[in-house]
DNA sequence: ATTGCTGCAAACGATTTGCATGAGG
DNA sequence: CCTCATGCAAATCGTTTGCAGCAAT
């Protein structure tokens, strides 16, 4: 029962220089906690920043074996975890039980609707949502700095697969 | 990392007419794909509408089981799962790998504003998140269920405390 | 040298399914 | 009577961990 997410197009591609800054962040993060640099790290990290989608740790991981075959899933897998800790990745736990992870460097603030039939997912941008941070931080006298923001429910082709299935019936 | 819902104080405590519109829209979902009623699915469904919070499947057999021991994890999955189909319920995967649902008969969806110092929260509902909501639903021709939005942001007393903190150095 | 890293394989745990028995229509 | 429901036990599958050998500092 897994069904990709849904491609979208987006020009999030990072420049070099956006590359080498992450990094660095990764760098310092490693340094501060007192972890290694490692070639596999550097190449996961290189990989992932190419990406556009949510991938989980299995399709990074056949992405990242495409440069080095010899890096192992369950380094892939700590990794991730290790670009979470330090703000470059963030995961988001699909219904079909797999938490796929995009990068968060560079990107500005975007939205998800999540299809709880089959896990796929849209993203979307809505300056009103963000109107609605400012507005509410206002009221309240907080000063916001992000918001998260999902909408579920179920999309075009479930619907369909749904009718068939009654249609059976 | 996984930060639990926090416990709200609410009023969703629903009538007994409320819970009976809850049950006739179970029932005739049932008899709409061709499934039998039965006690146990009765039961769920009831201590379910009790609940205000998000449950995982054994939570909520742990509660069930009070009214009924016999009735076994199986039997709660499964009808967890009826139970989102037709709207009542809906789940929520979260970090820790456990999905959780929570019934949506009768309430509005709410939304809330957390400060990332203190963890204090502030509750309020926004008509333009909804419409949001119908919109991109719309666009990509999703049928929408439900959405979650948060805010994240410093409160005003934590503001305090910050400035204090400065002038001290 | 010391300490952390890697990758395999095995453990884990929530979810899902197969099946024999029991209940609803 | 026939069909579906139930609940146990077993299977599944993504995630996580133990460990022996390897690499970075």
């Amino acid at each position: 029962m897994t069904t990709l997410p849904k491609r979208v197009d987006d020009n999030t591609a990072l420049s070099n220089e956006s590359i080498r800054e992450a990094e660095e962040i990764f760098n310092s993060h490693l340094k501060r906690v007192g972890l290694k640099h490692t070639e596999q790290r550097d190449a996961i990290l290189r990989t992932f920043l190419e990406t556009h989608e949510h991938l989980s740790t299995e399709e990074l991981h056949r992405l990242v074996k495409r440069s080095d075959p010899r890096i192992g899933f369950t380094t892939v897998y700590r990794t991730l975890k290790l670009l979470a800790e330090c703000g470059l990745a963030s995961g988001v736990a699909f219904h079909d039980g797999v938490t796929r992870y995009e990068h968060q460097y560079n990107r500005r603030s975007h939205h998800h609707m999540v299809c709880t039939e089959c896990g796929s997912s849209v993203e979307f941008f809505s300056p009103e949502i963000e109107k609605v941070e400012r507005d509410i931080g206002q009221k309240h006298h907080y000063v916001t700095t992000r918001n998260t923001f999902q909408v579920y429910g179920i999309c075009e082709r479930c619907q369909k697969k749904k009718h068939i299935k009654r249609e059976l019936h």
